[in-house]
DNA sequence: CCATTTGTCTGACTCTAGTCAGATAATCGG
DNA sequence: CCGATTATCTGACTAGAGTCAGACAAATGG
């Protein structure tokens, strides 16, 4: 059967059955909407109005309406900021605490309930089904953006490869300190650096760095362990080639070492061909080159 | 990873990233709720009102001014029934199928917009975890319903499972003509019959009938081909185990043929021991019983 | 320091998605 | 044939989830 299929015949049957765990809300006298704002001062701890309406896409006024619902049942607590008074901060009471830990409650119970008919090996083909499809889902609506390489996320990112880098090298690794020219270089012009972000979480990273006349080199291409299996290393590595055709290079090389053979295998599998060693990093042992001139 | 977790987080993505079809419907002027009774209407042929307030589990009074709207917009024409007059056949006009079918594309291509950034592979893993997800879910849901014997559904049940028989049966099967005291048997006391329905449709069914002093008999237990693997024949045994001893059974006995391994396999997992022939029923060449007595 | 912008609030709406209590007409059972 | 039942419709509600225009106060830019 065709994908897009499958995906409308599940929504239905998904919006009719499970679609109900929503309704969770309806039972402990909390509307909807109420609740999902609940969850949210929860989830991020004590917020702005703004931030609220930016997170949830909330008209102002109607925020406004539903902070003093919950106010009024006294779940959340409402002042000026001290820093620019014209701004609210809000934050969960302890009733708006134990509110939420009710509603996660009657959550988990409305899930037991639907999957209690299951035997526990069906409960299992489910789990592993839903785990699957979230995944895939996740990265099918993933965001690729272009980052600063000096921004806290785009460290962060690198950091986590260089720790991954570090774990699998047989003498481990060592990035040496990330200078702000070494930075620098997958700036514009020649070079980019590149975030994918599902749900404000970093994914992946990848970035660009010019490498003489028409030559783009992929460096630091990395992808979270959570999302191995999403596809996601040959989506920010066609991107990074996209990114690397539109500063002006008709090549891209990248260099790997020997034991990040799926890695190797990525390359492979998207065109890539073995070249002679091109620099003098003392960790590469592959080197590898595409044309992405005739995209 | 707890079920519950898995099902809930999977909620957690889905309702915010798929919930997105939903609104398909308003971007062509119609609320959701007519657009789903359309989509019924259009899916089942024309139907009478009552059967459309089954399916969807609408209000009448609700139902019957979504109709007048549906109705105004020219997409459906309400008819009486002339077998009962009391009753309205719906039926989709010309415009109400181009407007389904618009409705359709537009579903269609949001669903792609939604797989397009994946790999075919992926497309492939994806709808295969829908599809077990979708059927896990649906037999999560599924409704076990007590009926009279001689109703509509329970004939067109007992009518595949004869089906069924005559195909895989070496020499077929003839269940000769269906006697009113054939089916007198499975009602109360001392009998009953049970289907189990999703959706308005018939997924399984199974009867009870007494044989004996505290021993009942099931019999025409029955699972449609596209529930196979959701666990339905065990969960109906179970249900009809449950309602023998209800009925003040002690013991339940059953036949079968040698050619019903699947059926066989379920017998022995639910705890059925084989015994000698205890019946003259032609097709039979396995006997088994089980003590219901203590549950 | 004054006009403008920003962040929030209020009032007045709209639309969707129902629910509930009867009314009405056709059909059924005895 | 008559009373009960069934299938649908009408009227009168409610609650949720927003939208939009404008008011108001605090902050900001020149």
């Amino acid at each position: 059967m065709e994908s897009t299929a499958v995906l409308r015949r599940f929504n239905r049957t998904y919006t009719q059955r499970i679609g109900a765990l929503d309704e969770t809300f309806l039972g402990l006298g909390l509307p909807l909407a109420s609740a999902r704002l609940l969850f949210e001062i929860g989830y991020v701890g004590p917020v702005t109005a703004q931030v609220l309406r930016a997170r949830l896409g909330l008209d102002s006024g109607y925020l406004s309406r539903l902070l003093r619902g919950l106010e009024e049942r006294a779940l959340v607590a409402v002042a000026p900021d001290p820093g620019d008074r014209r701004r609210r901060v809000v934050s969960l009471t302890r009733a708006g605490g134990r509110m939420l830990a009710r509603l996660d409650q009657r959550s988990e119970e409305l899930a037991l309930g639907l999957l209690e008919p299951l035997s526990e090996r069906q409960r299992g083909r489910l789990a592993e089904a839903l785990a699957t499809a979230d995944l895939l889902v996740r990265a099918a609506t993933i965001a690729f953006e272009v980052v600063d390489p000096a921004s806290p996320d785009a460290r962060t990112a690198m950091g986590h490869y260089f720790d991954e880098l570090d774990r699998r090298f047989d003498g481990g690794f060592d990035p040496g300190p990330l200078t702000d020219e070494d930075l620098a270089t997958m700036r514009p012009p020649g070079g980019t650096f590149v975030l994918a972000r599902s749900d404000g979480e970093v994914a992946a990273c990848g970035g660009v760095q010019p490498l003489g006349a028409g030559i783009g080199e992929i460096k630091r291409m990395w992808v979270h362990d959570g999302w191995r299996g999403a596809g996601l290393g040959a989506r920010m590595l066609r991107r990074l080639e996209d990114d690397a055709t539109a500063l002006g290079h008709t090549v891209v090389r990248l260099d790997t070492n020997g034991t990040l053979t799926d890695a190797i295998a990525l390359y492979e599998r998207n065109g890539y061909r073995s070249i002679e060693r091109y620099n003098d990093n003392p960790y590469a042992e592959r080197w590898f080159e595409k044309d992405v001139r005739s995209r």
